[in-house]
DNA sequence: CCTATTTAAATGTATATACAATTAATGTAT
DNA sequence: ATACATTAATTGTATATACATTTAAATAGG
């Protein structure tokens, strides 16, 4: 549906202004689904995209600015984020031995079975919730990319 | 840039699985930048769209739940936003005289002096942010309405 | 008319985002 | 070696998001 209609907007003059209100509306769209499936796994989408950042490393361990550096929201907290992990027992820290500021960050067994419990609904989850073909999912892909400059 | 690069991650093995990410990403871009136009006025991108709605009903009066319906991010609180904005004077409460329930809430003239200030630097900013010719804009839009279904 | 249900808004609580400030460790320059 | 700047992580605070609960008013059915 166009996002003029979904909000009870008079169309927009610049299609520049719709773009941005566009994907704003569509990011609330996709984390209300996401946040459906990660629900009764205990996680939040971002708690998610750290497991799936330490799962890159495994078995090596990163540091918390490494996972921040990572993160698609670059300004939010891997240190609470990990924190709360650590809690749920999905990660383990231990400070750095090279250098006593930084902490490394090892995924656990748990977080990688949730994971791999998550893997297949995910990939669903991601097809089923993007109502477009192959080609345009590459197209959107692109511009995307382009997008951001 | 490539998400894969940005985010420093393996290439993706699924177009559909990339472009989940690639919305998450390219939003919390845009809400980062965003924040700093609205920051100099005291405003949240989600209190500057509240304000957008109220105007675009000017002079009539709107419902909370009105607001919420219209709202980007639908899981938001309108009656909270709405408090913050009426602190800063943007906006007035009157309850409903047909249904006590309900609450009109109107634009004030501060409020709408602080669009007017926006507007231009606004409508610059959408265009500067996304760094895309007119037709490639158009298509983002064409697939992010298909998109949601 | 009275009770039950529905609806509108507000409130409570947990998590996340945004950004400033702090603390501790490391690196650098004189 | 000491002082100063830089870096890594944590902590503090305000706002926003997500969702459940509460309160009050309106509506529907007997």
């Amino acid at each position: 549906m166009k996002i003029e209609d979904e909000i009870r907007q008079k169309p927009f003059k610049d299609a520049y202004s719709k773009a941005v209100v566009n994907l704003l509306y569509t990011h609330s769209y996709l984390v209300t689904e996401q946040s459906k499936i990660f629900k009764p796994h205990d996680l939040s989408p971002e708690q998610y995209n750290v497991l799936r950042i330490l799962r890159g490393q495994h078995p090596e361990p990163i540091t918390v600015s490494s996972i921040q550096d990572r993160m698609l929201n670059k300004m939010s907290n891997a240190s609470r984020l990990v924190e709360k992990l650590k809690i749920k027992k999905m990660v383990e820290r231990k400070e750095c031995a090279m250098d006593r500021r930084q902490v490394d960050i090892t995924i656990t067994g748990k977080g990688l079975e949730i994971l791999e419990q998550l893997e297949e609904e995910v990939k669903k989850f991601n097809k089923r919730i993007l109502n477009l073909s192959k080609s345009e999912v590459e197209q959107l892909n692109d511009l995307l990319d382009k997008l951001r400059g």
